[in-house]
DNA sequence: ATCGCGACTTGACACGACGTCAAGTTGACT
DNA sequence: AGTCAACTTGACGTCGTGTCAAGTCGCGAT
């Protein structure tokens, strides 16, 4: 019983994924979900309150079908703050191509809706407690740069990685993702190491 | 006969521009505008074809009112390409408070409205353009990092300079204005000189 | 075998926001 | 007095979200 339903449930979850990424439908709909699925849209609320919540689920998903954690985890396993920068621009930068739709989706709602903002304060935070670490052996380390205090730095690292600047440089000015990674990495070295 | 229609017209306009800057509306209606211009919302249609044209026209109404030409001229006029960078970070950076909230409602609307879309995306190609004389007087001069080609130089300068940049620092982060651009100064410094 | 139940379908409806239409009112200029 | 432009009022169509009610279908337990 519980495998049928999951199924149905896992289905809808990768068409909203890929629904969102793909970019042929401007601004996907319930109903484009549902068809993809192969379900009636009604059927969608059997399963998710609302859209708010099905984007909410659908992070989660990726996250659970990426393993973000393990691409995380090398980045607090290295050793010094410079490898850590390195490593967490890798994975979260290797990371935002599976998220950016229903990153975009998610910020589009938070205008309006309250659930889905608030989801993607979340996100946000997570991504600047990363960098909050990086910085922070940085400093312990004597490599900070004077220009900015720990916590300023942190701030300009978090907004540096955003999914918009990604999308920018990927999207509307035709970057490589590698080229996007390696750019990444320089220019944030550049910018935060003394 | 005209200067009574401009008044009405630029009552609407600068109501646009402060309902969509002071953030009391989660999403400025067209309702919302014409209630604080103090006409009726059909009346808008009397002056602006839909919800798009009266955001581009609120762009270049706070264009013309905050002069925008004049802020960046003085980018333009400076002898290095360092004081270029540091009055256009200056000039750019000081305005976008301005029109941040004009800016947000077209990036929204752009994700279904190709009008919009094609708005905000020449006002980012105007912004690029300032980058790239930057760029380019900074490279001629051969201070320019080796990092970075110019074009990808333009690239990062602009996508750093991004009203999302902006917005998390000063307001999510809570900058001050000030800093934000004494900031972005010195890190666009460090990250795109030799 | 059949009954019940859970997953799903079909079709209808309310709501909010945009945009349109038609029939006024009002005030100024001629 | 007449006309015209600017504006109002009120109604309507459309689209997407979310809800509700009345089904159908298949499967597992009894």
């Amino acid at each position: 019983m519980s495998s049928d339903a999951l199924t149905t449930r896992e289905r809808i979850l990768q068409s909203t994924w890929t629904a969102l990424l793909d970019g042929s439908t401007p601004r996907v709909r319930m109903s484009d979900i549902a068809n993809s699925a192969g379900i009636s849209r009604q059927a969608l609320y059997l399963h998710f309150a609302n859209r708010t919540e099905l984007l909410i689920e659908t992070t989660h998903y990726i996250d659970r079908v990426k393993d973000v954690d393990r691409r995380l985890a090398r980045s607090r396993h290295a050793s010094s703050g410079l490898e850590r920068l390195e490593a967490y621009v890798d994975a979260w930068g290797n990371y935002i191509p599976e998220i950016y739709g229903v990153a975009n989706a998610l910020i589009v709602m938070g205008v309006t809706d309250d659930g889905a903002r608030l989801a993607w304060e979340g996100r946000l935070a997570a991504v600047r407690e990363g960098c909050e670490v990086i910085v922070t052996t940085l400093s312990r380390e004597g490599q900070l740069s004077q220009r900015l205090s720990p916590p300023e730095a942190t701030d300009v690292l978090c907004a540096h990685l955003s999914v918009e600047t990604w999308w920018y440089l990927r999207d509307r000015r035709g970057w490589s993702q590698t080229r996007y990674v390696e750019a990444m990495q320089q220019t944030l070295k550049a910018m935060l190491l003394a």
